[in-house]
DNA sequence: ACGGGATGTCAGAGAAATCTGACACGGCTC
DNA sequence: GAGCCGTGTCAGATTTCTCTGACATCCCGT
C-alpha cells in the first residue's frame, strides 16, 4: 500500500470502501490502537455483524489487517489494525486510471 | 477544490462520486476536451439519462461544472467541463476527517 | 409541416449496499 | 451447569444506487 499510480480497477474499491461515515470512523480509531472486534463494537456504537460487514470491505481493500489471536488462556480475540497508505488523487491520475479499465466496454472510445 | 484538508462531510461525498466506473471516464473524459451533453453520451456509450445521472453527482460533488450555452443559431447546448482538484489521502488525514463527521453519532466515543 | 438534434425530467425495473436480530460455537469463572 | 464474553455467520427487511424507456420542450433546416 503506497503512492505508486493505482489502476482503475483497483482504483474504485479503494474509494468505495472509504467513501462511508463508519468505515472513516473504523479507521480513525484504528490508527493508533490496535482493537479488538468487539471492543470496537461498542467503541463505535454499532452491531458486531454491522461491523464485521465493514471490517471485510476495509479488508477487502487491503486497508485493515485481521489477526486472530489464541490467549494463553485459550480464548480467541481477533485483533485489527489500520495498514498505512498514501494516496495522491488528481485529475491527471484519473484519466491515467480511467484507461486501464477493465469491464463492460466496446472500447470504441477512440476519437 | 484544492489541497485543503477535507472534513469528513465533505470527503466522504466525494469519494463516493469518484467511487464509479462511469464517472472515471467521464471525468477522464472531460480532462482534455470540453464537450457537451449528448455528444459525450455517445463518446462513452451511455444513455443520456443514465449520463445525467452521473454528471449531477460529479457537480453536487463539485467535479464537474455545466454550462448552457446558447449558441448565435439559436440552439442551446451545456457544456461540461471537469474543476481541476488535488486530493492527498492518507490515515492522519483520515483520522482528522473522521473526527468532523456528523451525524446520527451519540459522540460517546471518548475513552 | 416535418424530421433531426439538442435539453431536461419521469416512473419503474433491477441490482447492490446497508443494517438488524437471531443463531451456533468455544472457553472462562463462579 | 449457568452466565458471560469472545468469534463467526445467516436470513431477511430496508434503503440506496443504477439503468432504461418514454415523454415534453425548443430551435433549426428542408
Amino acid at each position: 500500500m503506497s503512492g505508486t499510480p493505482p489502476t482503475g480497477d483497483e482504483l474504485v474499491p479503494l474509494l468505495a470502501a472509504l467513501a462511508n461515515p463508519h468505515r472513516l470512523r473504523i479507521l480513525a480509531a484504528l490508527v493508533q490502537r490496535r482493537t479488538y472486534v468487539s471492543e470496537l463494537a461498542r467503541r463505535l456504537h454499532m452491531n458486531r455483524p454491522l461491523l464485521y460487514m465493514h471490517l471485510q470491505k476495509l479488508e477487502a481493500a487491503g486497508l485493515v489487517t485481521g489477526e486472530l489471536v489464541t490467549a494463553p488462556d485459550g480464548s480467541s480475540v481477533k485483533y485489527v489494525q489500520a495498514v498505512p497508505f498514501t494516496l495522491a488523487l488528481d485529475l491527471d491520475v484519473i484519466a491515467l486510471a480511467a484507461q486501464t479499465l477493465t469491464g463492460p466496454v466496446p472500447a470504441v472510445e477512440r476519437e
